[in-house]
RNA sequence: GGGUCUUUAGCUCAGUCGGUAGAGCAGGGGAUUUUUAAUCCCAAGGUCGUGGGUUCGAUUCCCACAGGACCCA
């Protein structure tokens, strides 16, 4: 049996108390409130109650003509009771907070731009909008209009002379103060996240700012974005395992590409000759602090560059994305978890060390070519390593142990082995080398890039010795791509490339310890 | 995949050395015309993640499972 099921008649909006809306609400109450569902059951009655008031809970159309800070913005005096005449602002948003003082309520008005306090007087309103407003839940979306005036404590707010309901919230928002703190509910429910808890909108409008900020800077220097596909045929451009798929109608296995590499060189053989794409790779391994299945990847190509003309490139870059999110070259990090904080130099140029000088340094006299003594002095660091593996991989791994902790300032790690570089140029003076680096901030790898290799014949030995790779076990390497190898027989031009993690990008300019924190809707499993 | 921790009211958290639980906020009723974590009074709100086990008795102890966090691989 329904709990509420008399309509109190009335032919006007305005009532009193005695046959008000409390009388109805008292008897929904009567059965036992306060849990969940009668809390959901609650909004719904006040939500048809204000509908027979005359505020549908879902109406359109409503004209809204200024934001918050246009209030806030806006030239002139404010005085503490505005005239009849003055100019009135018309503004939406959702409604937090609620401070009644009988014939008088203070709310919280919050929009895109920030927040607005709404000052409402039952002898300024009128007497119907004034009770319908005292109906009103937080969380509901509202318009209102008046005039601006600044209160007794000095806070600017609207003098409301008029107000609709937008859209009731059928549903209790966390706690305003405490917010939501559950990492979990705040992943999976990030709508509520970005309403309660302030600090997610800015983080995620610095992001917006970093990639906005990238796509300037590069269109500015000539380079044209493009979108190469996300459904390869051919695993390629990285090592990592795929996603798999399937076309029905072309009853066709496909893989969620893990990078555009390949696509975007074959731009530079069809003559554009400044390229960038930035958008989504797939990576199917494991989820952690710095790894989400799904991730946003710069990758740029500009002909007749090298990796040294790159590196120039990337400072420049590096930097202006940190004044532009961050008003500041110097940023700080960490700080959370007891971790202390530091503070990151974009000024100064990036640090530079190269692999074998720098395992040098570390082991000198170490033998950089036995797959022996690299493992045995690994060993000597706490690292396990196989002696039978390509010198050049052990080499890498021996160095990142090394010196992982002191990759945290901005550093460029150059001259990679040929090993574990497929896709990048020998270097001239040393074959067994790549003209190839990487930037590490904070421990992470930020970008990637190259003097790409464009010989043909080289790329079909190394596309082979990845097959080979595969076949004795590897799993993550590339397919032989014979319609690449066929790009680069047309001519590519000598050209650098660079792929830059903007998820990464955007933890170390947010202060962010999680990439969860850096994106909106993080993988989450299945409940 | 391994380890550690975690799951109690809509939210944030207490708590029970084993006797079925408390607070603040939110929600409800009342008072209040300058509040801003408003205040005051009153009343309510819980299958303590799920399933087993031990026990006279489990939210608490044990095991498994599920979700999550962190560290390691």
């Amino acid at each position: 049996m329904p709990l509420f099921q008399r309509r109190c008649k009335r032919e006007e909006i305005g009532f009193d108390r005695a046959d008000g809306p409390c009388v109805s609400l008292r008897s929904i109450m009567e059965s036992g409130a306060g849990g969940l569902e009668e809390i959901l059951r609650l909004r719904r009655e006040k939500a048809k109650r204000l509908e027979e008031l005359g505020w549908p809970s879902f109406p359109n159309g409503l004209e809204v003509k200024h934001s918050t800070a246009d209030v806030r913005s806006a030239p002139g005096e404010v005085v503490s009771e505005p005239a009849d005449t003055d100019p009135e602002w018309v503004v939406a948003g959702r409604l937090l907070s609620l401070r009644g003082q009988g014939k008088l309520m203070f709310a919280d008005l919050w929009d895109r731009a920030g927040k607005i306090q709404l000052l409402v007087r039952k002898n300024k309103l009128n007497e119907a909008d004034f009770e319908r407003f005292k109906l009103l839940d937080l969380g509901d979306l509202i318009v209102v209009k008046g005039p601006r005036l600044v209160t007794r404590a000095g806070e600017l707010s609207i003098d409301v002379r008029g107000v609709q309901l937008l859209t009731k919230s059928m549903h209790p928002l966390p706690d305003n103060y405490a917010g939501l703190a559950d990492i979990e509910q705040r992943y999976r429910q990030r709508y509520v996240d970005l309403v309660v808890n302030r600090s997610v909108k800015d983080t995620f409008e610095k992001r917006i700012k970093l990639v906005r900020f990238i796509r300037g800077f590069l269109d500015g220097r000539g380079f044209w974005e493009v979108e190469t596909p996300m459904l390869h045929g051919l695993i390629g451009g990285a090592a990592a395992r795929p996603f798999t798929t399937h076309h029905n109608a072309l009853d066709m296995e496909l893989y969620l590409r893990i990078a555009p590499e390949l696509h975007l060189k074959r731009l530079l053989v069809g003559g554009f000759e400044r390229v960038y794409e930035i958008n989504r790779n797939f990576r199917n391994e494991g989820l952690s602090t710095r790894h989400n299945p799904e991730f946003t990847m710069l990758e740029f190509y500009q002909a007749y560059a090298t990796y040294e003309d790159l590196m120039t490139l990337t400072e420049e870059m590096f930097r202006g994305a940190a004044k532009e999110v961050q008003g500041s070259l110097q940023i700080p990090f960490g700080g959370w978890d007891g971790q202390p904080e530091v503070t990151l130099d974009f000024e100064k140029p990036f640090r530079r060390i190269s692999v074998r000088p720098g395992l040098l340094e570390k082991l000198p006299g170490l033998d950089l070519f036995s797959g022996t003594a690299l493992a045995n002095a690994a060993a000597q660091h706490g690292l396990e390593l196989d002696p039978k593996e390509a010198p050049g991989r052990l080499q890498m791994a021996l160095f990142e142990h090394l010196y992982e902790a002191e990759l945290i300032q901005p550093t460029f790690v150059t001259d990679f082995p040929v090993e574990v570089s497929p896709l990048a140029r020998k270097k001239e003076s040393d074959p067994t080398l790549t003209d190839r680096f990487e930037l590490y901030v904070t421990g992470k790898e930020l970008a990637n890039a190259f003097s790409e290799l464009n010989d043909p014949d080289d790329q079909r030995a190394r596309f082979k010795a990845q097959v080979e790779a595969k076949a004795h076990g590897a799993a993550e390497t590339m397919d032989y791509d014979e319609d690449y190898c066929h790009a680069l027989e047309i001519g590519m031009p000598p050209a650098a490339g660079e792929g830059v993690g903007i998820d990464r990008l955007a933890m170390v300019l947010t202060n962010s310890p999680s990439i969860r924190d850096v994106i909106l809707f993080p993988q989450m499993r299945r409940l």
